[in-house]
DNA sequence: TAAATAAAAGATATTTTTGTCTTTTATTTA
DNA sequence: TAAATAAAAGACAAAAATATCTTTTATTTA
């Protein structure tokens, strides 16, 4: 469904934002650590998540990665990360996904899209805090 | 959603079954031109499939390939080349999805899956048969 | 200002997916 | 039986995704 790369970002925005939420500000080390993800390539990520403004950063001494805005939808953050395909592209992998030029399955493919698209599109980062910080809920396996 | 192997898998099993309706068998080469796909690649998947007993293929002059059971579905397909990750897997990639120890998006996810599995599994690769006779649905761009 | 801290950036490596090429085997028909 | 046809199999190659390592830059605090 989505990239490796793609649920590293929700897991460790979901992981910030709480974080955020208690009034933290984390390092990169304790993310992965938290999120069960590799160090060097989640930092990638998160850099890139700065960069694209989901995610804000602070250097030196008690810096760390911290979310400004709890009401960014978790359809963004896929967005920003793999793209629209899953919102808008053919379920068989043809060009241009249309009406009026259909592949077989383009009805029940795009209701389907369309669902997945309300479920992102109706949680924010910052819809979880409470549910993580009370540990109902799990960021990683172990 | 689908890795472009299984994006190929059912478009080449959608265009044979519609072809082995009408009663012809056809080769790999002609298969890779309806469906706009790379010829090698495709025989490997054409192959795999066979072995698996979502397809028939017959050696030899007026060989080729064919389908018998019209009634596989399109559920039987994406199992046999992606696996059953979409089926039951995480929406966010942790090992062991379940009620008992649920990530954040569980319940939400679980919901999408089950539309998807529904879709897959009240479909068959010969549903489309006429559709595709008639020309009202593509499986290739141009 | 110096030292410590932490993210940013850049180069590199590995793995998986996707795609290609060549040889072999089986089948049919003349 | 010989020739033609078509899939099967195996080795190989390129591209993309995933992961790692090292160096640089910015910030804070003592
Ligand atoms: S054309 Fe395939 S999903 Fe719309
Ligand atoms: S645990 Fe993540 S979807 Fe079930």
């Amino acid at each position: 469904m989505f990239s490796k790369t793609c649920e590293y970002a929700i897991r460790a925005l979901l992981y910030i934002a709480q974080q955020s939420d208690a009034g933290h500000k984390v390092g990169f080390r304790q993310i992965a650590q938290a999120i069960d993800a590799p160090e060097p390539f989640l930092a990638k990520i998160l850099q890139d998540l700065t960069r694209k403004g989901l995610l804000q950063s602070a250097k030196g001494p008690n810096g760390g990665f911290f979310v400004a805005a709890m009401d960014i939808s978790l359809a963004a953050v896929v967005r920003a990360i793999d793209g629209d395909k899953l919102f808008s592209g053919c379920g068989l992998g043809l060009p241009n996904c249309s009406e009026t030029n259909p592949c077989p399955i383009h009805q029940q493919f795009k209701s389907v899209r369309a669902q997945i698209q309300k479920m992102l599109q109706s949680s924010t980062i910052g819809d979880f805090n409470d549910l993580i910080a009370q540990g109902l809920v799990r960021l990683k396996s172990a």
